[in-house]
DNA sequence: GTCAATACTTGGAATAATTCTAATTTGCGC
DNA sequence: GCGCAAATTAGAATTATTCCAAGTATTGAC
């Protein structure tokens, strides 16, 4: 990544932060970077590992505070798919995810204009999480 | 619930279970019956609780694996919609669920015809999960 | 720039949810 | 009824996450 391009990414990241009464850190932008550099979607755990290769003192904890960070300020979704750790993506456009039951990787889906679910008289809906189960195209037998 | 009834569910319950390579207990079927009797979202520990009620020795171990007998005779539904323990649901309809941000309750919500979800090739789906998040009647401001 | 207030980071302890283990008991085909 | 695989049990272990308390860094006021 270019300078500029960095500079401008992280004056926005430092935006954001601080308009959500967040606090600018090394820690958070590095973990947004790491999110941002591969586009899938690690558990917490993968995300540390990651963002050790070049900030190897940083901790599990402030791992687990920069996510929650980053997802409050909605600049990464939290996406709890299968029962275990939750995934975190940092694509936010509208999207739904697949769920390969064999390899267990997600992968992102465009969502159709909108899914119209006839809501019971008083629901009120403030967002649909859709996750499609099935095989990938490696492991479609 | 008459008699003649509950012989009918048992012995339809003892079929689901024996075809697909399970036996009988009486803790299977007081904890399907716990299941039945209040049709909403237990976790659990929730299912524990209640069927202690009536069967005061049963263990934690034991309601983990009658629900997971359950679940794999596709006799119960389990649920992961927010981070946490899981939910199980009894309704075999296929229907979604809303999850209400405020009290944390979850409703079933019928589904339309088919969510129709243009997925890219080579991509077989299985199963749809569509978990609304929002406000309940009760909880709306 | 200095300073104080407050937020953040850290390692480790604590908790929550679930799974595993090993001894005992039970269901079920013969 | 008998034998054996499967199920139950209490408790230990594991996994994922949150909490904690001490030190450190960021920010805004001056
Ligand atoms: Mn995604
Ligand atoms: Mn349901
Ligand atoms: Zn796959
Ligand atoms: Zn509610």
């Amino acid at each position: 990544m270019k300078m500029a391009e960095k500079k401008h990414l992280n004056s926005s990241l430092l935006e954001r932060l601080a308009t959500n009464g967040f606090r600018f850190t090394p820690q958070r932008e590095h973990v947004y970077s790491v999110l941002l550099e591969k586009r899938d979607h690690p558990t917490a755990e993968e995300v540390f590992i990651r963002a050790k290769r070049r900030m190897p003192d940083i901790s599990m904890a402030t791992v687990y505070n920069c996510l929650d960070a980053l997802v409050k300020c909605r600049l990464v979704r939290q996406v709890a798919l299968e029962r275990g750790a939750a995934r975190f993506c940092p694509n936010m456009q509208e999207h739904s995810h697949f769920y390969c039951d064999s390899c267990e990787q997600v992968f992102d889906v465009n969502l159709p204009p909108e899914p119209v679910i006839g809501l019971p008289r008083g629901f009120k809906a403030e967002r649909y999480d859709i996750a499609i189960h099935g095989r990938c195209p490696e492991c479609k037998t």
